[in-house]
DNA sequence: TGCTAAATAGGAATCATTCCTAAACAGGAA
DNA sequence: TTCCTGTTTAGGAATGATTCCTATTTAGCA
């Protein structure tokens, strides 16, 4: 995605957010991101560009962007939070080598009807898939005979 | 699921594993629970029994167990660690109001196809849905009129 | 029955995240 | 433009889940 300074202070002002430096930056650095990155990653990557600036910024900067529908926290794992500016509906693929996670924009996965089973008084309002291996790299770097990594089911069919 | 004393103790001589009243507890508690604990939850449940029994070892229990592939962790948010002793193929419905989990067995999601765009050398090995939503109790005591909380994005049929 | 490696309990340490607060600042009002 | 006020920021402290460390206990085998 590519968006520019004035099309951010713009989606700002039409959330009635304050338009400040430092939060344009961490917006744009997670606009410009594929890598789903955390609060962590974010501040490392925006750091440089602001030396005064501290991690609880931007904590509460992504606090309030995911108030505000601009941006989505991606829940992969309990470890720690990751989060994600793309929100057109897609689904994740996590490598359980690297924890590196790529979006997948596949129609069909959007198309899921309700799954039975369900209690008749529950609402659905989203869901996504997550799909879990190794990707190239960490399989070249694994025991290269192992194409199925013991303990993992596999994917059926 | 219903598992008897010596089930499980069979199960840990196959696995290896040393069968103490603790672990024994711990992973009863969890095979007869569809509620997908925590660790603190565990811990509740069993300490009555076992006085002296330290999180410190439901923690340790709950990582050999998962290592011996006997139970499953459920990532369900980022906030902490839930443990399942359900092994078969199955996908969670999680309400945003009281975190609660229910498990969904609907065999049709265990079927997908591998999602288009993904790397060639990428291997999965398994993949979860995972559905959010309100449950009743929930979508009851929030304001009444809203059938579509606002800020979610509705299931796509 | 004894041995030994694994398991347990308890305390301390770690790490992500949140809370608290004073100072700085954006953006509307005058 | 300047002033005001509520928001934002930075920094430090607090919280809470989880892990680390270690001495003691115990299961399971010889």
């Amino acid at each position: 995605m590519n968006l520019s300074l004035e099309d951010i202070q713009q989606k700002f002002r039409d959330c009635g957010l304050k338009s400040t430096p430092q939060r344009t930056a961490i917006y744009q650095a997670l606009v410009h991101s594929t890598a789903h990155p955390t609060a962590e990653d974010l501040f490392t990557q925006v750091s440089p560009a602001y030396p005064m600036l501290s991690l609880n910024t931007v904590y509460y900067t992504l606090g309030v962007l995911r108030t505000a529908g601009l941006i989505q926290e991606v829940n992969i794992g309990h470890d720690r939070a990751r989060f994600d500016a793309n929100l057109s509906p897609h689904h994740h693929v996590i490598c359980q080598g690297c924890q590196g996670i790529l979006d997948i924009m596949d129609p069909r996965l959007n198309r899921l009807t309700s799954p039975t089973g369900l209690p008749k008084d529950f609402e659905i309002t989203s869901y996504q898939v997550a799909f879990r291996g190794y990707c190239g790299k960490c399989r070249r770097s694994r025991s290269p005979k192992t194409t199925s990594p013991s303990g993992r089911r596999p994917v059926t069919q």
